[in-house]
DNA sequence: CCTTGACTTTCCCCCTACTGGAACCTGTAT
DNA sequence: ATACAGGTTCCAGTAGGGGGAAAGTCAAGG
């Protein structure tokens, strides 16, 4: 039996790190003194503390620590945890390595003189009036990150209704507000065919920028457009809508082209 | 002027995290009606919206994204954060390579049916006597992290006063407790004159055993240790020390050795 | 037996970067 | 005039503890 300060000593845990423990249960002392409150430990536990500690190296919550420790008897759990967690930190280097590169770019950059935001300079705006077609769409709350899932969901109802596109696919974006757990989304594509289902997307004088290169450049084009509005006296008058050239599946991140519309009005 | 709804959807960021840095003034909002506290935003305040956004990403905090903001003029303080950012960013994604052979490691083991902590079955505890020594030593409450500095130290006074080592580096643990930031510890090396800042240090029996690789693997050492002594019938007598026995700058991380050393008593 | 000092207890607040919700107020379109 | 969408503030909670206060407990020495 040692006290929570050897316990600590032995298993290089702090005793508050030991006390939190106790309190989510995690690891219960093996006796309390119902008297003093004090905790004690059998090193037999120094085991559990060792396992806990190697979990932790590997980024492991503790709410997953504690199932693995709930489960100690079949290591399948544990195996696929760790199998899972070898692929996500395979994929986060991967993440990590993409922006080790961005911040060479961004090093260099600064080290010519130029300023961090200088890209910004790139992305050009133009006035365009877009022409009316015949959409097929789904509108509706989503999730950001289930964007794929519709617009596949688009196209296979494309297939079942034998239409014919006749252009790329579109985004409507009808929210006054980012909210990305549920977000009010139009995703569309034109067609020929005007059956139901389907409906007439107005053409409208638009603001139009092109972006190349990721999504996340998109709010970079968005603040450029909207601060050539300010410039040239426009206020938006609709819903602003995303056509995408290029399908991410098949083409390079970085060559991924992607239209931004605002459809605008001059200023009184 | 864009409102608070319109400004998040341009910038992709939620209303409420707009609030937030108003509060903790990383980005305060232009205007701020103060009939009806509405907050209002400028197009030209999108740009700087998108330097969080992109420091974000690099993982900087809000504090450093502030300061940067702050001396938005002198792009020194940025290049040094990114040349920090990519180096630290660097040798995590060292770590994390560790990290991925550990874990591939681990799940093969399991694949074989052994358990995951049987490791500890490879280390094996003997009863010896050490031999009574001199020592010369420097004992702090310090700071785990600032060890190989007062290492390092202890080393330059052996040269400097001309004295002869005996053997490998050793530290002893005075503390009772596991107190990361400011930890009693001895770090001592054997040496053969009996000088001014040199002591006695006594033999004693302990219980000892030997840690082949990277010294994360200490407390596994001590937990063992613990275990034998309380299947034994001994109890702890006396501080622990452990003796390096290769250089660490030397020896590939999993060919360093150290013994560990529990001081022990026969239990009455 | 008493004291001292080290050890332990609970309790509360603090950290980051927000998210969710409640209660209430405002702006704008009909 | 009335909805109702959009805005406001405030409070609570997240993960994994750290810092520190006030008070109780243990072991050793005198």
């Amino acid at each position: 039996m040692l006290s929570i300060g050897s316990f600590s000593k032995v298993a290089n845990i702090t005793t508050k790190t030991l006390r939190y423990y106790d309190e989510i249960g995690l690891l219960k002392p093996c006796y309390v003194d119902s008297d003093s409150g004090y905790r004690y430990y059998d090193v037999t536990q120094l085991e559990t503390v060792l396992l806990i500690g190697r979990l932790k190296a590997y980024d492991f919550s503790l709410d997953e620590i504690a199932r693995v420790l709930q489960g100690r008897a079949d290591s399948a759990l544990l195996l696929e945890l760790l199998a899972d967690k070898k692929a996500r930190t395979e994929s986060l280097v991967a993440s990590y390595a993409d922006m080790l590169i961005q911040i060479g770019e961004d090093i260099s950059n600064l080290e010519r003189g130029s300023d961090i935001m200088s890209y910004l300079n790139d992305i050009s705006v133009k006035l365009t009036e877009t022409k009316p077609m015949t959409i097929v769409f789904i509108r509706e709350k989503m999730n950001v990150k289930d964007y794929g899932k519709y617009m596949r969901g688009l196209y296979e109802r494309i297939a079942e209704e034998k239409l014919t596109p006749l252009g790329a696919p579109i985004s409507i974006y009808h929210s006054e507000e980012f909210t990305p757990e549920s977000y009010d989304v139009e995703i569309a594509v034109p067609v020929k065919e005007a059956v139901k289902g389907t409906r007439d997307f107005p053409g409208a004088l638009c603001a139009k920028a092109t972006l190349k290169g990721a999504y996340d450049g998109i709010p970079s084009v968005y603040a450029k457009i909207r601060e050539w509005m300010e410039q040239e006296g426009y206020t938006i008058a609709g819903a602003c809508f995303e056509v995408y050239l290029t399908n991410p599946a098949e083409t390079p991140e970085g060559e991924n082209l992607t239209e931004v519309y605002i459809p605008v009005r001059k200023l009184a």
